[in-house]
DNA sequence: CCGCTGTCCTGCCAGC
DNA sequence: TGCTGGCAGGACAGCG
């Protein structure tokens, strides 16, 4: 499922129940998930402090007292739930048979990784060799961050010969962007998903940065404040229902186009395996 | 090196 | 109702 504000959405969301806060348990109920998880998973978390949470692309980094990072990624259907502090005879919700990782604070709060899928991952590195982990060697520029604008974009397109939209979803060219927000931008930039990448230069590059980074904003905010503060009644972080301009709106007339009798409608076709909805008449 | 395809896994929903 | 096929927001290996 998720994409960059919502990863960023369930960080934050998971921030003040792990900032300062010690692993008192850590059970590990599978091998593996999209890969195996490291050795001795549970036992290194354990007794383990979190110095400070933060995102790269789509994955949560937990940074720990020991110098190690324990860093995870939603895949498709991962999410988190926190559930409070039971006392007494109270028992917390039965397990759900997906619920893969659970991690219990020095504060009695319950943290559940749940994946459905199992498209997700986890893994502990040391921190110096963070950025040499494979999942981050090759990651581009944070769309959000100052390394990235309209004439860096430009020089990443440049020479490309894919689709555009195919290379927003490239996590080399810039990271966190998904299927849903490579559509949006490119909707709200007028851009057709079908040109060639490296045809997106100068000024049109420009208005694309701009608008992933105004797209992206926007739906950290709506994750913000639909969520109240991030975390749900149920302890779930980073569902949220959003109204997506083109995403899903296929066979709809396009709002873009005007009030014209006849306005285009909004097309889906498919493009490197992924569904991909666009307006023919106003996405050039 | 580049770009494209298939694949991992389960759940859900439309259509018959 | 029950079955089936298609589709799902990701990322990687492997191929040409």
């Amino acid at each position: 499922m998720p994409e960059l504000p919502e990863v960023e959405t369930v960080m934050r969301g998971l921030r003040p129940s792990l900032e300062g806060r010690r692993f008192q348990k850590v059970i590990q109920r599978r091998d593996k998930l999209r890969f195996p998880l490291p050795e001795n998973f549970a036992q290194r978390l354990t007794g383990r402090c979190v110095v400070k949470l933060a995102r790269r692309a789509k994955y949560v980094l937990v940074h720990l007292d020991d110098g190690m990072v324990l860093f995870f990624h939603l895949g498709m259907s991962g999410r988190m739930t926190i559930l409070p502090r039971v006392s007494g005879a109270e028992q917390r919700p039965v397990l759900d048979p997906h619920d893969h990782v659970i991690f219990e604070t020095d504060e009695g709060e319950e943290i559940r990784y749940c994946d459905p899928r199992r498209f997700g991952m986890m893994d502990l590195v040391a921190e110096a060799d963070l950025l040499q982990h494979k999942a981050f060697r090759d990651i581009g520029p944070e769309p959000l961050g100052n390394g990235f604008n309209g004439p860096i974009l430009s020089e990443r397109l440049k020479n490309k010969k894919n689709s555009i939209k195919a290379a927003l979803l490239d996590q080399r060219v810039v990271a966190g962007i998904g299927n849903i927000y490579a559509c949006e931008a490119l909707y709200l930039s007028h851009i057709s998903p079908e040109r060639p990448a490296g045809s997106v230069q100068g000024s049109e590059a420009d208005l694309l940065a701009t608008t992933i980074k105004s797209v992206l904003t926007r739906a950290i905010e709506a994750g913000g404040s639909s969520l109240r503060d991030y975390v749900q009644a149920t302890g779930e972080l980073g569902y949220f229902q959003h109204s997506w301009a083109v995403y899903g709106r296929e066979g709809e007339p396009c709002r873009q186009c005007g009030e014209g009798a006849e306005a285009p409608v909004i097309t889906r076709v498919q493009q490197s395996g992924r569904s991909t909805f666009f307006c023919p008449g106003c996405q050039r």
